[in-house]
DNA sequence: TCTGGGGTCCTAGGACCC
DNA sequence: TCTGGGGTCCTAGGACCC
């Protein structure tokens, strides 16, 4: 048995916890470089604001309500998600944290009346963080997953949860679901679902698994099996090693001039590098990509990228950041308006194999390690900007735009909540 | 003015091995 | 007359997830 607890609205409602007057009210939470709505209360979703609309095609409108619009705040999110997945963690032997906002419970073997067992879950993680949760519970996760979207959509009698085995017929239920309403079913995939006659989950269902694996592969073969009831995808309590890593932005404005998307990679890359150290990884290559807006077709379009491969793995900042340099500088070209950028560290290792060549000094491995562990050390200590590299900074103008991000009210000590009394 | 960021898995096809 | 069989590794592209 699994059950899936997934956050209600999350970003909205993290939001929320601090600024209690929006309850009731509607609440929307923009991208990075407050580009579009990725996260909306249910009173934003009535007012008809769409997932993934641009927000300056729906500022006027959303002024118009007295929607409540923040910029992402990830610092916030990610805390906050912390707090959540620590209290689901009590509730089961094994959990697998999925997403930031999502996390499975192994239940099986669980003698009680789950639902509620899952509804004192709802209350006791609403009660110690302010996030309101949803669950659904099934053999399968796809089942579970299906049975959380139906109990987030009002079809349970029982709130917030929803056991997949409690429904009085699941043939009548799974006849109304539509198919990319199931996990791993997105647009294109239904689309080609339908050319061949199929248009519902239970029509999928009862398809033949064998023939499905020919069309659409092993992927869609596992789905088919999941809606039986028949478990393929186990829970994963360890996350396994990250493969590769990416640091990419949108700018605030488009750049023109080679030093300010200097400035953007070196700090791409720079962080990159951290994100490696601290999960004590090392990487074997770099790509650094520019691109254009693909949005602006009445200016020329360009977007390159290069790759740059170490002889020795390394997670040494200066020295990504140095072939982020080489490789910015031989696929710029004069003359566009850059959008983004990045930097992605594509090949991986853990960092305790790296080996010397046969002619380098493994005294030069330990003073790069000496001098990360340094800089992490005080940038954790005294917060992440405490020590950049000077190219990072020579540049402001890549920097994005967040014009409605709220404080990080449980990260940093500047910015706690004041209360007035 | 203006449209996010960070990932994974699977498959097919080519290169190469013995 | 007419050219095997079995395998691995790598990459690009397409699909999906949140």
């Amino acid at each position: 048995m699994f059950a899936i607890a997934d956050c209600n609205n999350f970003y909205a409602s993290c939001e929320r916890v601090f600024q209690p007057h929006l309850n009731g009210k509607p609440v929307v939470v923009l991208s990075n470089n407050d580009g579009c709505v990725i996260a909306r209360s249910n009173e934003a979703k009535t007012l008809g604001i769409k997932m993934g609309a641009p927000y300056f095609k729906i500022e006027k409108y959303a002024k118009q309500e007295g929607v409540a619009v923040f910029s992402s705040n990830y610092a916030l999110y990610g805390d906050m998600s912390q707090r959540v997945m620590h209290v689901l963690s009590r509730y089961a032997p094994n959990v697998e944290v999925y997403s930031i906002d999502e996390c499975f419970l192994d239940f099986s073997g669980m003698p009680y009346n789950l639902t509620d067992y899952c509804l004192d879950i709802c209350t006791i993680v609403k009660q110690c963080t302010g996030i309101p949760i949803s669950i659904g519970i099934a053999p399968t996760k796809t089942l579970a997953k299906l049975a959380n979207r139906l109990a987030k959509k009002g079809c349970s009698p029982s709130g917030p949860v929803l056991d997949w085995r409690t429904l009085p017929s699941a043939e009548t239920v799974l006849e109304s679901v539509p198919l990319d309403d199931l996990w791993g079913i997105s647009r294109r995939w239904s689309e080609k679902l339908n050319t061949i006659g199929i248009h519902n989950a239970l029509a999928l269902r009862d398809s033949n698994p064998k023939e499905m694996r020919q069309h659409f592969g092993v992927v869609m073969e596992r789905i088919v099996m999941e809606l039986r009831g028949i478990s393929c995808i186990p829970l994963e309590e360890m996350p396994p090693a990250k493969k590769q890593i990416l640091t990419s932005r949108s700018f605030g404005e488009k750049l023109t001039v080679f030093d300010d998307l200097r400035s953007a990679v070196t700090h791409f890359a720079a962080r990159a590098a951290e994100k490696l150290r601290r999960q004590n990884l090392a990487t074997q290559a770099l790509t650094v990509f520019i691109q254009t807006s693909p949005f602006d077709s009445s200016r020329p379009q360009y977007s390159n990228s290069a790759t740059t491969e170490f002889d020795i793995p390394t997670n040494d900042s200066a020295q990504l950041i140095n072939s982020a340099h080489h490789g910015l500088q031989r696929i710029f070209r004069k003359g566009f308006s850059y959008q983004r950028a990045g930097v992605l560290l594509p090949d991986l290792l853990p960092a305790s194999v790296v080996q010397a060549t046969l002619f380098d000094s493994a005294n030069n491995l330990d003073r790069s390690e000496q001098l990360m562990a340094a800089l992490d050390t005080i940038n954790r200590r005294h917060g992440k900007k405490s020590i950049r590299y000077a190219s990072e900074i020579i540049s402001n103008k890549w920097h994005m735009r967040q014009q409605f991000k709220s404080p990080s009210y449980t990260t940093n000590w500047r910015e706690l909540l004041t209360i007035q009394i």
